[in-house]
DNA sequence: ATAAATATTTAGACAAACCTAAAACATTTA
DNA sequence: TAAATGTTTTAGGTTTGTCTAAATATTTAT
């Protein structure tokens, strides 16, 4: 597969949610940023290898084959972003740039080892599941703390209140985007939480539950 | 820079040797693995672009400008080296492949991160040595074991002697290429030495010494 | 149901990087 | 020093991935 193909079916991978649902040619063209009659050239051609199924007018979806090819690329972008957050000190917003080229590499070997090196991690640093080499992986869903039962933890994805004074009492409290949390226990009483946060554990009124956004796995 | 373009800058420094000699259409072509005319084209290109001095049918050399962009490249290819052989577990005849992909990679903090990460290196697992981000670097030469002083470290990068007997004592002494070695001291006399060599000291003959080749700083 | 609006495809062109074959130049050899 | 040989360039063509403009299909709204 060239770069190119591989940006295609990145994008139809991404656009077709979890199920490989049909996508539109112009959809495509917005998230590959290029023109529609661009996409119709590429989706033939990619037809023509049994990556996509393609009927004209109707939308594009991946075969089996071009599944198998857009999870081996989430999988190589996701073990980069870990490897630049994890080993390079970038930060959780600087990563996918580098890593959209570094996916385009060829070398199962590299793969592997790198795997290895990040000790097999799950998750990316934006609480995305790393595909396995033979392409499985668990669904996370977006959730409010709030709604997350004691036990589970997840990835901090993002906040429903951005104000000032809210985003400041994270920095104090030292929660950022891409910290695992895990939910020690709820408070029947007034609704607050303990949770432990870079091995510390914090208590969070209801408040500040209802705010933040975890990925957990399904 | 294109892909392509980087490829030929590539080559024509490599052919140039230290000195930035004016190399030959032919041998750029036949490094780059392209035919002449393909070479003339670009190398057209690269002299509008002011990275090669090119006069038509007496050959090409680099501007400064292009000597820079070689030595980014080469530092870039050399890293990753380091990186795919500390980290990842690679051999020393596999990298290079990989490196020759990676290298194209854009972004000036993947590069500074990755060269913390290894700690600086100073050269590669082949003793080459590394450029600095300025482009500064110490020359290498290869030289046999038994010419070398005491107190000089390098990195052996090859044999004279390769009949199966002269390898078999390699890997018994666990003397690979890639290894660090440091010259301990030489015995006056029967010309025998102590090498350390993975933080082992080792007692080697002069018959040994005089086939093992060493690549060292000058 | 049909006209208007929107989405998609086709046709024809372009740039980058390559190729082959032929012409131009340079070097060697006789 | 002229012919032979080898190297380099030119001319013209190909492929990949892109584009614009025009044609066609589909969807939406009246």
């Amino acid at each position: 597969m060239t770069l190119s193909e591989e940006d295609y079916i990145k994008a139809i991978y991404h656009l077709g949610k979890g199920d490989n649902t049909t996508v539109s040619t112009n959809s495509v063209a917005e998230m590959v940023e290029t023109k529609p009659s661009s996409v119709t050239d590429m989706v033939k051609k990619l037809s023509d290898k049994g990556v996509v199924n393609y009927r004209p007018y109707k939308g594009v979806n991946l075969t089996e084959y071009g599944q198998k090819i857009a999870l081996t690329l989430v999988r190589k972008h996701r073990l980069w972003e870990v490897f630049l957050v994890e080993k390079l000190g970038f930060s959780w917003d600087e990563v996918h740039e580098v890593a959209e080229q570094l996916e385009h590499i060829k070398s199962e070997k590299l793969i592997d080892q790198l795997d290895k090196h990040l000790g097999y991690p799950q998750v990316d640093p934006h609480g995305d599941p790393i595909p396995s080499k033979t392409g499985e992986f668990k669904k996370t869903i977006k959730k409010l703390l709030i709604d997350i039962p004691v036990g589970t933890s997840g990835i901090c994805v993002g906040v429903k209140d951005s104000s000032p004074p809210f985003l400041k009492f994270l920095d104090k409290n030292k929660i950022a985007l891409g910290d695992t949390i895990l939910i020690v226990d709820k408070e029947e009483f007034d609704g607050s939480f303990n949770i432990q946060i870079n091995k510390k554990n914090i208590h969070i009124s209801n408040q500040i539950a209802s705010n933040l956004y975890l990925k957990i796995s399904e």
